[in-house]
DNA sequence: GCGGACTGCTTACCT
DNA sequence: ACAGGTAAGCAGTCCGCG
């Protein structure tokens, strides 16, 4: 069996790190290492490099395939990669034989490090290599000396590691497999193959008659010439569906309402499901006396394949086995429960350490044998969240992003795990493998495709691309580029004693600086409604006006008039900035090729489909790329470019509000890159967008035209019906998640109603049945027709309910009542609570009835909800309901 | 001791 | 660990009135 050689031996890696885990943890421990430090993996204990002369570990008929990860093997000493071999469906991997080392920089000559006797001495030291590094921050050339180690820990993570010996260390925090990637050129996602035991890019030609057609559409652009070249393979290079499988476990839990604790695992596993994308269904079942079998669910899985156990450690050893067929292992929250658990219930039952291919961390959860991705963590990334996949999913749970994406949920049980019969628990343990692997195989593959295209461009491997948030992503993107063109990564402190800090003043207390503008709305009905916004504003002006923190308050005398509106910042006008290159290319190739090809029609729906997710990926790290500069633990942290963009972006509305209005059009309302305008003119629009382009250097585009659009005096609310009927809702309570069904569903009916009407003279007939949806939910209130369900308020925990000490909101008074009655809670946790009458003032629906009801509250909430559309339409709610100011006070 | 004015906290939203 | 701006409801505090 040749192609599992490489498997073996990667196995051999594992159970060798592992060993050295407590050790690392000491010493991380020992050098104070503050949270969300670089780790920096491996031991430092100097072992035996059995694997050298070897150069790698690849079967002999395998197949050139994509790099998955790259990783640190701390026994041998060596970065090694893990690729994905296509036609034998496994990982294969390749050891570095480059004599590749890990290093560090200082600005000290050769012969000053020399005097450092801690230096030269230390164990780890290897040599010095005085090297010319270009400094961006003064934007000179700068004589830097290299410094070499053995190993990682030499260089950072202990107490005594050379970064903490000198006086300034320069790229010292960054690991070392990332380091690896870089200096290697290496692309995670992207296909390699080993050639006389050196890893080898597959050559990606670039048709020429795309490259024009690219050129075409993109305009002349020297500055972009290079990154073209670096960023189309990434972009074209198709994406290969790889074999994976997806595992959940059932734990036998006695006691109601307690998540099994995965540190502990202290009950049974009794249940493991693989579910893989090439139709197997296996569901491993531990048979228990006092439970029986019972009768196949109707849509049990034809083809599943059960394994019994009547001894759980054999079971979870076959189950360990079963997963090393899969290079990726998909679980949905397996780095803190299913993986977790299964590793220390193994532990419990006395299987031995190497024969665990499970690697925890504090945080996470690796499987020695693949790849494995958390959905839960990948879902709950934020940006993914909203840019990949438009806000559809607000709860990260497997329920709900099942829901919103597969239209498929969990199963909903009667009875407790460990009560179900053994066919019924194995039916509901294989569900959520098989929905857990059906978000990844959903619309052609779409996640997969995402995640490796995410890893190209950030240059990450799978398993960190999938576990870190949007700033890694770029913080990475961004050391890439530096490593690349030669030119030093700078230290944060020394952006920040360079660049100074912000000027402008924000409007919210406790934040750094001044925002966006948002125009107080018209008040009222508008009929013949256009919307125009900045395509891409913030990443725009990034380019336009060369922001970048090397840009920003440059060190030339000759720069210091070029002046940012409303501050003090200058810009330089003698280079360009690394960011604004960058953001600035992937903002024009996003916008001017990979959208309009999204929704192509010459092209095929597969293309179309490929580049739409190019399209979404790229959102990702644009929308972002004006923040994290804002956000001081990214590497890269300059408050005034942050400030500078924002400016900008207020200067580029309040000028085009000027000019529009110049032009006799009439401003309805604005948010940051917006403006509504009344009944514009075709040619005052046109007129408007030369302008824009001309003066402001950003694009001004028609992006929605409304039949008309409701708003009140509220800003970011309003509601909008385009021509086709479609309404666009903003802000309003009736549509915010935590409100009530029952306001919800009145609040529904309201806009089914306005979206009906199609001019002026309907609104009267809509008026009344407003009134009507009205008074008929504020009656069901009073009689308290509808259910304790539809009166609950949905509000999440955002944090553990100790930790709120300043005041107690209603949701957590109801969370308390819960816990107290042995319900156990945790952030990211719904909770479900109605208004009720008496102290509290609230009661979780569990525990709540229907007679302490507080309907006066309700009413209340229904007046205030309905108000914000009632107020532009001229109705009072309490008219509405019949009450006159008096009864109003003397109900109760 | 009470109630209104005020500030602060929290969540969910918009761009 | 991307940013700031806005709405809404409630918790908690302060202060003046009687």
């Amino acid at each position: 069996m040749p192609e599992r050689v490489g498997l073996l031996k990667y196995m051999q890696y594992d159970s060798a790190q592992k060993k050295e885990e407590p050790l690392k943890k000491a010493e991380e421990a020992e050098a104070g290492l503050e949270e969300g430090d670089e780790e920096e993996e491996g031991g430092e204990e100097e072992v035996e490099v059995e694997f050298k002369g070897l150069p790698y570990f690849c079967p002999e008929n395998y197949e050139p395939g994509s790099l998955l990860s790259v990783e640190y093997d701390g026994k041998n000493n060596l970065a090694f990669a893990r690729l994905y071999d296509p036609k034998n469906k496994r990982l294969f991997c390749w050891y570095d034989n480059t004599n590749h080392h890990p290093y560090c920089y200082s600005d000290l000559d050769e012969e000053k490090l020399r005097s450092i006797k801690k230096l030269v001495t230390h164990k780890g030291f290897l040599g010095l290599e005085e090297v010319e590094k270009y400094d961006l921050l003064s934007d000179k050339p700068k004589k830097m000396t290299k410094i070499l180690a053995t190993d990682p820990l030499a260089i950072g993570g202990t107490s005594n590691s050379i970064r903490e010996i000198l006086p300034k260390a320069w790229e010292a925090r960054i690991r070392y497999h990332d380091n690896f990637i870089f200096d290697k050129d290496l692309i995670p996602g992207l296909s390699y193959r080993i050639e006389k035991g050196n890893i080898v890019s597959t050559p990606f030609e670039i048709p020429s008659s795309l490259k024009k057609e690219l050129e075409l559409s993109l305009g002349k652009a020297p500055e972009f010439e290079d990154v073209l070249n670096e960023f189309l393979p990434l972009f074209l290079t198709p994406v290969p569906d790889i074999k994976r499988a997806a595992l959940d476990i059932e734990v036998h839990s006695p006691i109601r309402d307690r998540i099994p604790d995965s540190s502990t695992a202290e009950n049974q596993v009794i249940c493991v499901s693989l579910v893989s994308n090439e139709n197997e269904n296996t569901i491993f079942l531990l048979k228990r006396k006092d439970v029986e079998t019972g009768d196949k669910p109707k849509n049990f899985p034809k083809d599943a394949k059960i394994e019994y156990f009547e001894n759980e450690a054999q079971m979870l050893t076959r189950v360990f086995k079963a997963m090393s067929d899969y290079p990726i292992i998909v679980t949905f929250n397996g780095d803190n429960f299913d993986l977790r658990y299964l590793y220390n219930r193994a532990i419990k039952l006395s299987i031995k350490h190497e024969e665990i291919p499970i690697v925890l961390t504090r945080e996470f959860a690796y499987v020695s044998t693949s790849i494995h991705i958390d959905l839960y963590r990948f879902f709950h990334n934020r940006s993914i969240q909203v840019y990949a996949f438009s806000d559809r999913y607000k709860e990260e749970t497997l329920d709900a992003v099942a829901k919103a994406l597969l239209n498929v949920g969990k199963i909903s049980l009667d009875k407790s795990i460990h009560e179900l019969p053994l066919f019924d628990l194995a039916y509901y343990c294989w569900w959520d493998s098989y929905v857990t692997l059906r978000l990844t195989q959903f619309d052609d593959n779409l996640v997969m495709k995402l995640i490796i295209l995410l890893m190209r461009i950030s240059r990450l491997s799978m398993e960190d691309l999938t576990r870190q948030g949007v700033s890694s992503w770029i913080k990475n993107l961004f050391y890439y580029e530096h490593r690349l063109r030669n030119y030093l990564i700078p230290l944060p402190e020394d952006i920040n004693r360079i660049k100074g800090i912000g000027e402008t003043k924000a409007i919210i207390k406790d934040k750094k600086f001044r925002g966006a503008i948002v125009v107080e709305p018209e008040a009222g009905v508008h009929f013949d409604v256009a919307v125009l916004d900045f395509a891409s504003l913030y990443p725009s002006i990034i380019k336009e006006y060369n922001l970048s923190y090397e840009t920003v308050r440059c060190p030339h005398n000759e720069c210091r008039t070029n002046i940012v509106p409303e501050t003090n910042h200058w810009v330089c006008k003698k280079r360009k900035g690394i960011t604004s290159i960058i953001i600035g290319f992937l903002r024009d190739i996003r916008i001017k090729w990979f959208k309009p090809k999204s929704k192509s029609s010459t092209l095929k729906e597969e293309e179309r489909k490929w580049n739409s997710i190019i399209e979404r990926a790229l959102k990702v790290y644009l929308n972002a790329s004006y923040g994290v500069f804002g956000n001081e633990p990214f590497p890269f942290y300059c408050l005034p470019v942050a400030e500078s963009t924002a400016a900008i972006g207020r200067y580029a509305i309040q000028q085009a509000i000027t000019k529009a209005k110049s032009l006799r059009m009439n401003i309805l309302y604005g948010d940051t890159d917006s403006v509504f305008i009344k009944n514009p003119p075709e040619k005052a629009i046109t007129e408007l967008r030369n302008w824009t382009k001309q003066e402001l250097r950003v694009d001004l585009e028609t992006d929605k035209y409304f039949r008309f659009v409701v708003f009140s005096t509220r800003k970011k609310n309003y509601l909008g019906v385009f021509k086709d009927g479609t309404v666009d809702i903003k802000g309003l309570t009736g549509k915010k998640r935590n409100t009530p069904q029952f306001a919800q569903q009145a609040f529904r009916k309201m806009v089914e109603t306005i979206s009906r009407v199609q001019s002026v003279e309907d609104f009267e007939r809509a008026k009344n049945e407003i009134q009507e949806i009205a008074k008929t939910c504020y009656n069901k209130i009073k009689n308290k027709e509808f259910s304790l369900e539809e009166f609950a308020f949905r509000v999440m925990l955002s944090k553990s309910l100790s930790s709120y000490y300043k005041t107690t909101p209603q949701h957590v008074k109801a969370a308390r009542q819960l816990s107290k009655n042995g319900k156990e809670l945790k952030p990211g946790d719904i909770i479900s609570f109605v208004k009720v009458r008496g102290k509290d003032g609230v009661r979780p629906v569990e525990l709540a009835s229907k007679e302490e009801i507080d309907t006066d509250k309700y009413k209340e909430y229904l007046k205030s909800t309905f108000d914000q559309i009632l107020d532009s339409l001229g109705i009072s709610f309490d008219r509405i309901v019949g009450i006159t100011k008096l009864e109003s006070w003397m109900s109760g």
